[in-house]
DNA sequence: ATTCTGACGTGGG
DNA sequence: CCCCACGCCAGAA
């Protein structure tokens, strides 16, 4: 996968993100050997929203913060599809997120 | 080519 | 934990 695109990359981890789980930007982003282009993970999504069906709900900022649902249809979507599997948000943060989170670095290698 | 911009991360206070 | 400033780099205007 080295050879595709960076969006490509980034949607081929974002698929292998496990149900009920979520990761990080920035783990994304490292994980792609690009650990400074961080931002460009989201970019990426952004563009991803159209193209297939990537769980960009599962990738959130660091602190486990729904900074993006405002990129989604409705104000809420986002924290919906989450919490139907089965993660706990309140008020845009994720509960227990250290518990759920998913690290391609440790998980997938 | 130049200038913003941003679904981020890190370090210092 | 929060807040602030800075770095980062692919796209868009």
């Amino acid at each position: 996968m080295e050879n595709k695109n960076f969006f490509q990359k980034v949607y081929s981890i974002a698929k292998l993100i496990p149900f009920g789980r979520v990761t990080s930007y920035g783990a994304i982003a490292k994980y792609l050997g690009a650990a400074r282009s961080a931002r460009m993970v989201g970019w990426a999504m952004n563009a991803s929203h159209n193209l297939e069906e990537i769980p960009a709900h599962r990738v959130v900022n660091r602190k486990g913060l729904l900074t993006g649902k405002h990129h989604f249809d409705g104000t809420n979507l986002m924290q919906q599809l989450l919490e139907s599997e089965g993660v706990i948000i309140i008020d845009n943060q994720i509960q227990n997120f250290e518990a759920i989170f998913w690290d391609p670095l440790k998980e997938l290698n």
